[in-house]
DNA sequence: ACCACCTATATTGTCGACAATTATTGCAAA
DNA sequence: TTTGCAATAATTGTCGACAATATAGGTGGT
C-alpha cells in the first residue's frame, strides 16, 4: 500500500514497531521500555524514541512525560469513538471523491470492484482483508485532500487494522459490504456528493454495529 | 485554553516554537534549521528535533528525510482543505455533543454565550478572537471523543489560528456568527443531533466562504 | 499491623560528538 | 557561456554518556 520509501533507520524501526503492535506481537496496553526495545531492535535509544513519538501521532501508543509510553488498550468504547471519527472523515472523503476524482480514477475503482467480485466467490475472507482496505484507500486518496489522506492513511487506518486483527474481525458481512461499495462507486460516478457521503457514512455505521455485535457475543 | 502543564523542556520549546509559527514570528514557508534554532532558543538540538517532530504532527511544519523541515505555506487551496476537514470533524463533534454533554455543561455553554453577548456590543473584535475559540472548544470537548479532541485541539486549531492571524481575519461576521452559535446551542440543548451537526457544518461553511471572499479581495 | 519517609534503583530527558547524507562551490570541458 | 563533475562545506541522522525524574523497597515510628 504505497508507502513512501523508508530511508532512515528511524523510519524502518517505526514501521517494524508499528506492524508488531498492530499484529499483537507487542501486546496491547503493554509498556514500551526504551532500553529494552533498543536492544531488541538493535538500534540506539534515540531512534526508538523517535519511533515511539511517531507511533503516538498514529494514536497507537500513549506517552506520559517522565513515565513512558504504553501501547493503547483496545476497548469497546475506543472502538466506537474510532468509528465515529471514521464516519465523519470518510463521509467527507466520499463527498470530495465525487467532486474531485477523474473519470479515469473512477473507472479504475470500478475495475477493482469487478475483479474483487470474482475473488469473493472463491475466498470470502480475502475481500474483508485486502479488498476493503483497497477500496477505502482509493476513496480517501481520491478526495485529493492532504489532511484527510494524512490523518486516515498514516493514522487511523493502522488503529482500525489493529482492532480487526486482534479482535479477529472477519465476518459474514463480506458480500453485503461488497454491495455497499458498489453503490458508493455508483454515486461517485454520478457525481452525487450528497449521496456518496451518506452511503459511506451508513456503510461505516453498519460496519461498526457489526463489530460491536461480535464483541458482545464473545 | 486548558493546556496540560508543560513539564519537560521539549514541551516548552514545542509551545514556544508553535506560537512563534502561528504568530508569524517564524515566517510561513521558511526553512527550520536545527542548529540555528538550537542556539536561538538555547536548548540542545535533540529537543529542537523533538519539538519539530511534534510540530509536524500538528501539520504546522513538513519534514523531509535528510533535508530538513519547513513551516507550512499558507495558500487558498490549503485553507479550503483545512475547512473541509473542520466541517467533517466539528459537525460530528456537535452531533456527539448533543448526545453526550451533561445538562450542566450545556447550561455553562449558554452562560458563556450570554456573557459574550454583552461584550460583543463593546468590542466586536473580541468575540472573533476569544469567543469563537471558546465556543468551538467547548463543543469539541463536549463530544467526549478522545480522537476528535486530540486531532482538533492539539492539531488543526493551531493551523486555523495561523491562517486567522497571518491573513488578518477579523471580519464583520461577528454578530452573524453569534446567532449561529446560539442556534447550535439550542439544538444541543434539545438533544437534536441531526440539527446540531447540520448547523455546525453550515456555520463552518459560511465561515470558510467569508474568509475566501476576503482572500480574493486582497 | 499500618503509614510516612527516606534511600536505592531504574527509566526517561537532555546533551555534545561523530557518521551519513545533501547542498554548494569551483573548475574544467564542450 | 553553459553544462557536468568533483571536492568541500553545511545540515541532518545516529550514537553513547550524563542529568533529572519517577518507581520500588526498606526502615523506623506510631
Amino acid at each position: 500500500m504505497n508507502q513512501v520509501a523508508a530511508v532512515t533507520t528511524a523510519d524502518k524501526t517505526f514501521i517494524k514497531l508499528r506492524d508488531d503492535i498492530v499484529e499483537g506481537v507487542i501486546p496491547a496496553a503493554s509498556k514500551l521500555s526504551e532500553m529494552e526495545l533498543s536492544t531488541k531492535y538493535d538500534v540506539s535509544r534515540a531512534v526508538i524514541r523517535e519511533a515511539i513519538n511517531r507511533l503516538a501521532t498514529c494514536h497507537l501508543v500513549e506517552r506520559k512525560a517522565n513515565v513512558g509510553a504504553r501501547v493503547v488498550a483496545l476497548s469497546a468504547k475506543g472502538l466506537v469513538q474510532l468509528y465515529q471519527v471514521r464516519e465523519a472523515l470518510e463521509g467527507m472523503a466520499a463527498r470530495l471523491a465525487a467532486r474531485n476524482m477523474s473519470d479515469e480514477e473512477i473507472a479504475g475503482m470500478q475495475a477493482l470492484l469487478d475483479s474483487h467480485f470474482n475473488e469473493v466467490k472463491d475466498d470470502e475472507r480475502y475481500y474483508q482483508e485486502a479488498g476493503d482496505v483497497d477500496f477505502h484507500y482509493r476513496i480517501v486518496t481520491g478526495s485529493k485532500n492532504e489532511h484527510l489522506i494524512s490523518v486516515l492513511i498514516n493514522g487511523l487506518y493502522h488503529l482500525v487494522r489493529m482492532y480487526r486483527v486482534q479482535l479477529g474481525m472477519a465476518g459474514p458481512r463480506v458480500t453485503t459490504a461488497f454491495d455497499e461499495h458498489q453503490h458508493i462507486v455508483n454515486a461517485i460516478a454520478n457525481r452525487d456528493e450528497e449521496l456518496a457521503e451518506m452511503l459511506m457514512r451508513r456503510h461505516i455505521l453498519y460496519s461498526k454495529n457489526n463489530i460491536e455485535k461480535k464483541l458482545s457475543n464473545d
